[in-house]
DNA sequence: AGAGTTTTGCAACAAAGTTGCAAATCTAAT
DNA sequence: ATTAGATTTGCAACTTTGTTGCAAAACTCT
């Protein structure tokens, strides 16, 4: 599909703008979650700020979503075609974070189990993520 | 228990401080998992840069665990005794974050449950965070 | 109590994130 | 295609968060 990046925007309403259109092209590039840093390397030519703010509205429109981690660095994925068609996130799969190279990757095949919480407790939102050596690595 | 923390420390190999002591209080009357933030507003008296020194000395022995959360905020609570006293670390269980008090708490009871990875990836640590609304905010 | 080691606080710095505002860009309507 | 109106961007200044080196203070062990 030509122009992914400017249809993503479109279908979350959002103006169309060069900034973004890049931003959304180095998500649909990667095989990897990103943290700020990562697109500030690769998105060069922006300010920092509009970047802070482009994530920031990517993630209110559910088009990226946020990984925790355990190496305190906040990483962003872009969500599947599915979340940002519904509108609705569904971000129910495992992510997994190589110690070795780094990278955090979406699992998107392995779902999260379910867990019973103990009484008085809602559920709302669950995440994983697994750390070790991921597939690359291991040689 | 008299003077938990320092019994605590010494059985870690570290020597008994003021500050330690008292960072260590701070989490032994928490019910709930702290920010480096937190600590700041409770413990006044010490240096921010002590602080840090002090979670970082805190983490490497084992007396405390990192708790990766979707807002963002490094989140510090103590270990289970068990993990203190054999110093390998065993942090299966489930946290839960509450969207509403924004509090973070060990559910030590319930244990993550295992998940299969794809081919070629070797898991070390598991890490769950289920948000919603807590016990004490569900009313 | 004192020698030797460890820890602390200070200062200075680096990195990360935020805010207000004017200029630039985008959208939608003519 | 032009333009009015709204949104977005970049800049500057700032706050917060985290790091490092070093001398003074505190701690451990004898």
């Amino acid at each position: 599909m030509k122009d992914q990046g400017a249809n993503i925007l479109k279908g979350s309403s959002l103006s169309v703008t060069s900034s973004r259109k890049a931003i959304l092209d180095i998500f649909l590039d990667a095989d990897n979650a990103l943290a700020h840093q990562d697109i500030e390397g690769l998105a060069k030519q922006y300010d920092r700020v509009t970047i802070y703010r482009t994530l920031q509205t990517f993630l209110e429109k559910g088009i990226i979503h946020l990984i925790p981690t355990t190496d305190n660095i906040i990483k962003y994925a872009l969500c599947s075609d599915k979340c940002i068609t519904t509108g609705h996130h569904h971000d129910n799969h495992v992510h997994f974070l190589c110690d070795d190279c780094g990278k955090t990757v979406c699992l998107d095949e392995i779902t999260i189990p379910s867990v019973t919480l103990p009484k008085g407790f809602i559920k709302k939102e669950i995440n994983m993520v697994v750390s070790g050596v991921c597939s690359s690595c291991q040689k």
